[in-house]
RNA sequence: GGCGCCUUCGUCAAGCGGUUAAGACACCGCCCUCUCACGGCGGGUUCAAGGGUUCGAAUCCCUUAGGCGUCACCA
């Protein structure tokens, strides 16, 4: 509890790092969800730092793309590349210089050192037993004279630290409370590469420390080399910043095993759910509540402004949490039935494609009708397809027990029906509705006996988003009447 | 394997020594209804196991099991 109280900064400073791959993972959007959370809550401030330190993973505008992600998700950075602020560069590979001057500090301080080894044979006493990570400490007591012989010879190094090789370290996370682990675990791992790159582990901790963070949020798989940050901020004699490390986002296989979310477990990535039709908002609404859950009040539809306000820390949940689909979906068709038609046309404007004169006249009545139906926008394709074309259908469709129907019932209903629809002047659904109901009542029969036949005729399906007055109305009289008279043509 | 973390319905979860163990999603049933949805009502299913501590344990302690993570010149 120490560190959380004695946190020297009275400013909540938050971060999110991370790297430029091209790729917004789910469990990473959501770390940047809690950090910014937790940042606004309190009126802090929630940083953005690309941790490009990794050549090779390089990925080309992917800045750009962690940017645009994180715009579309409402999660907007005080400082960050794009943003700048007091602490700027914000991307790592700009600040080498920095990495190289406090690596050059530890070395004077005794707790870093030039490490000559080759990169690809470490140079390895055989029958040495492996007491810490991979690398024997062949470099750490290198005498002056042969570091210096090295150096003139230009043999190029990386900084290593120089772990305790006693003892134990002990940090406080504010989830998990203090976490010990031995000093003999930890590897004296590379603090500045070869390339003059700093490794992950380094240049976090000095950023963090040099950009004021106060909280660092991140994921569980850091947990274990916390030990050896730790040790650096000892080493500088800097000010611990308070730990919270998140369990993982877990995804559900077909065979029901359980494991870190990725993309066996289908969309994974926040802009492949967005092209599926889920939308921004429930998608960060779905992911701040996996994991986190607000104490006070069983709410579950949270805008950006309401989370802003209700997160809080110890609403996070320590263990992992299984991503489902299933509330996901549900969540977004919340969304959805809270719009107005007008804004759900809008929103879901790509996913109705190329669509004719008539329907383009009553996309916001069709908008109306699919809104309850759908779970995501991609759902509409399939769902409006038979009004644009009359499916071919099996003539057995028609064939319905419950409301005692044949083929051969079907083909009177729908003779029936097309004299008095031609009649029908106003093509609207009040008037479709009058004209219907007034055929039903005069033919004695029941309102689903009557419908079921028109229902396949207009659209050739059994299950039909609305009724058939709906699709009466969306179809047209022209349309409508064709189709009729075509089916029953089948049908004699 | 060493080390570390985790463990309440199928899933997200509330719970902080005394509760009929909340709520939500999913599932099932009923109602509404021209189909499907929406909406309404109702239902089943949970404290990983074993030991303690205690008058009393999902809650505290220990052990076991399982899961996850980590042991890079990746982050």
């Amino acid at each position: 509890m120490k560190y959380l109280e004695g946190n020297f900064l009275n400013r909540i400073r938050t971060r999110f790092a991370p790297s430029p791959t091209g790729y917004m993972h789910i469990g990473n959007l959501r770390t940047a969800l809690y950090a910014y959370l937790f940042a606004k809550s309190s009126g802090g401030d929630f940083i953005l730092r690309i941790e490009d330190t990794d050549r090779a993973r390089y990925v080309a505008d992917a800045v750009d793309f962690i940017e645009r992600t994180l715009a579309a998700a409402k999660i907007i950075p005080d400082e960050g590349p794009h943003q700048g602020g007091n602490f700027a560069p914000y991307v790592q590979s700009e600040r080498m210089e920095i990495y190289k001057k406090y690596a050059e500090k530890l070395i004077e301080t005794g707790h870093a050192y030039r490490c000559f080894c080759d990169n690809e044979e470490p140079e390895e006493n055989p029958g040495e037993e492996k007491k810490f990570g991979g690398y024997n400490r062949h470099c750490r007591d290198l005498s002056p004279e042969e570091i210096e012989k090295n150096l003139a010879e230009g043999k190029p190094y990386v900084i290593r630290q120089k772990m305790p090789l006693a003892g134990e370290t002990t940090f406080f996370d504010v989830l998990h409370g203090n976490i010990t682990i031995s000093n003999t675990e930890l590897e004296d791992q590379v603090l500045l590469k070869r390339d003059g790159m700093p490794t992950y582990n380094f240049a976090n901790v000095i950023d963090d420390h040099l950009m004021e963070i106060s909280h660092i949020i991140r994921g569980t798989e850091f947990i274990t080399s916390t030990p050896k940050h730790v040790l650096l901020y000892e080493f500088f004699g800097w000010e611990l910043p308070t730990f919270i490390h998140l369990a993982p986002v877990m995804g559900k296989a077909a065979d029901g095993t359980v494991s870190k979310l990725s993309k066996r477990h289908g969309a994974t990535g926040f802009n492949d759910l967005i092209e599926m039709g889920y939308l921004p908002e429930a998608i960060t609404n779905y992911v701040a509540l996996l994991g986190w859950n607000p104490k006070t009040t069983n709410q579950e539809i949270f805008n950006m402004e309401e989370l802003m306000k209700i997160f809080s820390l110890d609403g996070l949940s320590k263990s992992p949490a299984v991503f489902d689909y299933n509330k996901l979906d549900w969540m977004n068709g919340e969304y959805f039935k809270n719009m107005t038609d007008e804004e759900f046309a809008e929103r879901a404007d790509k996913f109705f494609g190329e669509l004719d004169e008539n329907l383009t006249s009553k996309k916001i009545y069709l908008a109306g009708l699919l809104k309850t139906r759908v779970a995501k926008l991609n759902e509409i394709p399939d769902m409006i397809k038979f009004l644009q074309v009359m499916p071919a259908f099996d003539i057995e469709l028609y064939t319905n027990k419950r409301n005692k129907i044949t083929p051969e019932k079907s083909a009177e209903i729908i003779s029936g029906a097309i004299p008095i629809l031609e009649k029908a002047e106003n093509w609207n659904v009040d008037e479709l509705t009058k004209v219907i109901s007034d055929f039903t009542e005069k033919s004695g029969l029941k309102v689903g006996t009557i419908m079921w036949p028109l229902r396949i005729g207009l659209s050739g399906q059994k299950v039909t988003p609305g009724g058939v007055i709906e699709i009466l109305y969306l179809l047209g009289k022209e349309t409508s009447l064709q189709r009729l008279n075509d089916t029953l043509k089948n049908l004699q």
